[in-house]
DNA sequence: ACTGATCACTTATCACTGATAAGTCAGCCG
DNA sequence: CGGCTGACTTATCAGTGATAAGTGATCAGT
């Protein structure tokens, strides 16, 4: 679907790697102004301004583009997560503030948000999850239960161990974002009004109900 | 990929509608043993035991099987909702069976689920969501908020109008169900724990606190 | 029983997809 | 000057959703 920019000139012998970031950034690119699905692997190439077989010299296949990205994606959202330091995490607040960096991520960045955590098997073949997307969202998630368990020590938490409580609090901020993402069109009540609420519900559930932490 | 069954005899003059159901029955069968991506529209054909274009006899694309499809499912959920009448919805255990429903229905028939809630703009073209399946899927959601709207008028719940925390409530429902679908491989504690939490988490973000229903 | 229209289909084909095979040619090493 | 390696190309594959055009059984009307 149209062309991209004319040719790119070839690449001296040792610098072939430096195609590699190029088509990502290609890719991400239009995956962002066209959606996931839209784009086809001769979009990439004409992009980048090569021909479409030449990306099989860096990716085994257009899921193994997709699975980079996705890396990098959770790699985003793990980078954002550090805005509130793991030993820094205290109170109602700090874990409103996480869980409103997720929410933002995925608005902001959603096809990131889906091609990190919507996309199922890419294509008919592939039977289970390509594993180095499995391992980074394995990773990101980790960073999301510590944060978790800082509260679980402080004895902020109802019972449940952290990996539990991060898992149902995942399960929550995932929904209200994948059905925002996935159907815009449904008359949602306002938006924001829908977030604030929806997280306190979460963190409502997730704290004990603790005078030292007030719930509103 | 792989035929079906031999060729089906001509339909006699005034039953072709009747292949219609045939169809979405073969599509229905496929989707939920190979996945919703990995079936091809001759895959569908070959089902039935028709020719490939015979099919936009009845359908103008795949998409249209699916958005069918989707709206049989939004009606089984419907159905299945209605094992808990809207004027039966009293208490906090009504309100986790409701949940559990929804769960269970999402679990059970992972490829209608997916197809209802989780599927985007199917392919490249289409730039909005069909029409037929934001429809269905505001129906089947209006049942569901007028149980929680029970709740609300019995005064069980915290402040906020039915429409948001269902809206709220679904969410939460969809992202552990989505979720659990979609990363199947992920190191989930155990599920059956999971869910149960996860509904009392919902359950106590929705309700206020009230000796009348204790939490636990 | 014949005719003609209609309807349920067929085959052939289109543009497009992801992927592979095989060839081309620049540039560096000897 | 070879000649090898590596970055590419063109040609082509099987499979996809979709369309055009043709085929022939069946029914209504006479």
């Amino acid at each position: 679907m149209i062309a991209g920019a004319g040719r790119s000139p070839r690449k001296p012998k040792g610098q072939g790697a430096e195609r590699r970031g190029e088509i990502l950034d290609a890719a991400l690119r239009l995956f962002a102004a066209r959606g996931v699905l839209a784009v086809s692997t001769r979009d990439i190439a004409s992009a980048v301004g090569i021909s479409q077989p030449a990306l099989y010299a860096h990716f085994r296949s257009r899921d193994e583009i997709l699975a980079e990205l996705c890396e990098r994606a959770f790699l985003a959202l793990a980078q954002r997560m550090e805005a509130i330091p793991v030993n820094a995490v205290r109170d109602r607040a700090d874990l409103l503030a996480m869980c409103r960096i997720y929410i933002d991520f995925g608005l902001e960045q959603p096809d990131a948000y889906r091609v990190a955590f919507m996309l199922e098997k890419h294509r008919a073949g592939a039977e289970t999850l390509d594993p180095r997307i499995l391992a980074a969202g394995v990773d990101t998630f980790g960073d999301f239960q510590a944060r978790v368990a800082q509260l679980v020590l402080a004895g902020l938490t109802r019972p449940g161990d952290a990996r539990l409580l991060t898992q149902s609090l995942w399960a929550g901020l995932h929904g209200l974002v994948s059905l925002l993402l996935a159907r815009r069109e449904f008359p949602w009540v306002d938006i924001e009004t829908l977030i604030t609420r929806h997280l306190a519900l979460l963190a409502d559930g997730v704290l004990a109900e603790d005078p030292l932490t007030p719930r509103r």
